[in-house]
DNA sequence: TAATCCAATGAAAACGTTTGCAGTAAGCAC
DNA sequence: GTGCTTACTGCAAACGTTTTCATTGGATTA
């Protein structure tokens, strides 16, 4: 290939033996005799020889990489996912390729399409708020190539999952409102047709209905989004036209629009409204007030997904397991925003 | 490899013709009787034939693949270079790999070693601040693999640079305060063994020495990290201490941890103290005040840095050209924080 | 009829590696 | 000297492609 590579061959011609002896002697393999081992060795690192990992991938069928498919990167909760990934994928041997969609469906196709062709051993995808069909996905199970969900999932398709308890964290954050004397909780989500924001949503509402407080839906909104401009945006009329005394957001990018929004009209927080969030960005620690927020373990799903992913590449079991979906607690964080 | 994946000699065996015949008409070679060529395309379409990837590659020596070496990942400018080089790359049919050192030097080194081995066509690396020594660049250079830094770039190396003109942000960030007044302007930066930092560090000097300001050693402090904590810490005792009206920070991060402490100490900002940091990033934009900082063109970086690289990559002059530097230009944001 | 040509196809090598099998030489026992 | 083991090494196939060169059979030409 590139000039200056060396190759088995080229140590096998430079010492008058066949490339078989030289692969085996760089493999301690004791059929060889130890002088020649030694010789081996010796040159292999005089020239540096690394083994050529395509070569090795061809032979082997396995390319000891994994693919990663996300919507975003610019993105914490992904950024962390991503490093959960490789933290458990480095430990094992394996690269890693990141996609990112930029939430687009046709993007999504690609690159699914493009980490068919035998480029990676197995799948890690989070699949974009605009893709409505999973044909692309369905491949994999038809190839054998292992594939795992992670946070938004599709139901279509049956096989790994690694999701946060979305209900239960929209429930606590929606009931640590309430036991914190609140009694109009606004809701402002992302996109409602994710999964992950309908069960928050279903959260608030339980929540909501537990306390014996009707739900008004002047008071929710979906936005298409999760970030600061969504949320300022269509946080205004609720915030602005009536008397809410609490305020759970799908993001903490959203809290943060809405709070810029309450703060502009003139409102107090937490005293006149309490806000909770959903993430933990770093930015819900710096921005005043603090925000209460709901810590989602990013870097536990990444680690997880790493780890069921490589479990069904290394162990192909000839009869499926059943497939598992792994729920993750999430934890809620009290900071000022909330203090009533 | 894996059951249900359709290889070439498949279709071939199956339509009684020869791999090499089947090969001519996925190719569309005219060479190919034309009935034969549409049978062939047919019955591939029907088992979704997807050529190997590995064994194209091997064949090649190509693997239409980029490594990328980032220090961190967690970071909106790196997200934002690996967007500007997706971009680039994506539209030039190459793929991503890649591996964040979490800061580490042996995390580097491994990285490097492994991208070395023939799974990549190119590098793209930003070396981490505690790495002093390179050798394990000096392969590639070696290998003939061709190598691009961007950001943080070392000097012993001779290759692609994309870079920033660090300087020159900082001599414009430092002047900004000048000009809206400030006579004691502090100085809260990055690790100053990073050249970035060492040329940021030097603008703001020599805008001081331009406006016949003369330095004062009290008043700059160079963090370990560029974070919000270090910010916090290290610009306790300036702030507290002495009587600044102005403040360059390397990061935002360090600005906004700087300017709690301004907040804290009961200063009001800007009039009191004006503030600027230095990347853009949106926290910039929603804190409050909001603050005037040093927009980074990373997606730029990223896409000037993957077009050097691929174009190093496709047309490897055998008298290799001079090695380019780029040096991209930055902007300065002014927003409330400056705004005496 | 034989020589020539063209269109279509196949055989084989190559990329770098591993590995089952076969082979060689030396040493030993009889 | 014959036969058997032992210790080591090489050959060749295989992974899935592409591509050079050779081959085939039929048609055309002299």
């Amino acid at each position: 290939m590139k000039k200056g590579t060396v190759t088995i061959k080229d140590i096998a011609f430079e010492l008058n033996i066949s490339p078989s002896t030289v692969s085996r002697a760089l493999a301690d393999n004791p059929l060889v005799r130890a002088s020649t081992r030694k010789a081996v060795k010796e040159l292999a690192k005089k020239y540096n020889y690394q083994p050529n990992f395509t070569a090795l991938s061809l032979r082997s069928n396995k390319t000891k990489t994994l693919g990663i498919i996300i919507p975003q990167i610019v993105h914490e909760f992904f950024a962390q996912v991503i490093r959960g990934i490789e933290d458990f994928a480095y430990g094992k041997g394996y690269n890693v390729i990141i996609s990112s969609t930029q939430e687009s469906y046709e993007r999504e196709v690609i690159d699914a399409n493009a980490l068919l062709t035998g480029r990676v051993d197995g799948l890690l995808a989070c699949i974009s708020r605009t893709t409505e069909n999973y044909d692309h996905f369905k491949q994999y199970d038809e190839r054998n190539i292992p594939l795992v969900f992670f946070d938004c999932i599709c139901d279509e398709i049956n096989t790994y999952k690694v999701v946060i308890d979305d209900f239960n964290a929209g429930f606590t954050a929606t009931k640590h409102l309430i036991s914190s004397g609140c009694k109009n909780i606004a809701y402002v989500g992302g996109p409602i047709k994710l999964l992950i924001n309908q069960d928050r949503y279903k959260g608030y509402l339980t929540a909501l209905s537990e306390a014996g407080i009707s739900e008004n839906p002047e008071l929710v909104v979906h936005c298409e989004s999760g970030d600061f401009e969504d949320g300022m945006k269509h946080s205004k009329k609720i915030v602005q036209g009536s008397t809410i005394d609490g305020l759970f957001a799908g993001t903490d990018m959203l809290a943060i629009g809405a709070m810029k929004n309450i703060k502009e009209t003139g409102l107090m927080i937490p005293k006149d409204v309490a806000v909770v969030g959903f993430s933990n960005w770093s930015i819900s620690e710096i921005y005043e007030p603090s925000l209460s927020t709901i810590d989602q373990p990013g870097y536990k799903m990444g680690y997880k997904s790493a780890e069921l992913l490589i479990d069904k590449i290394e162990n192909p079991s000839s009869e499926p397991k059943p497939y598992e979906t792994v729920v993750l607690q999430t934890e809620l964080i009290v900071r000022e925003s909330s203090k009533k």
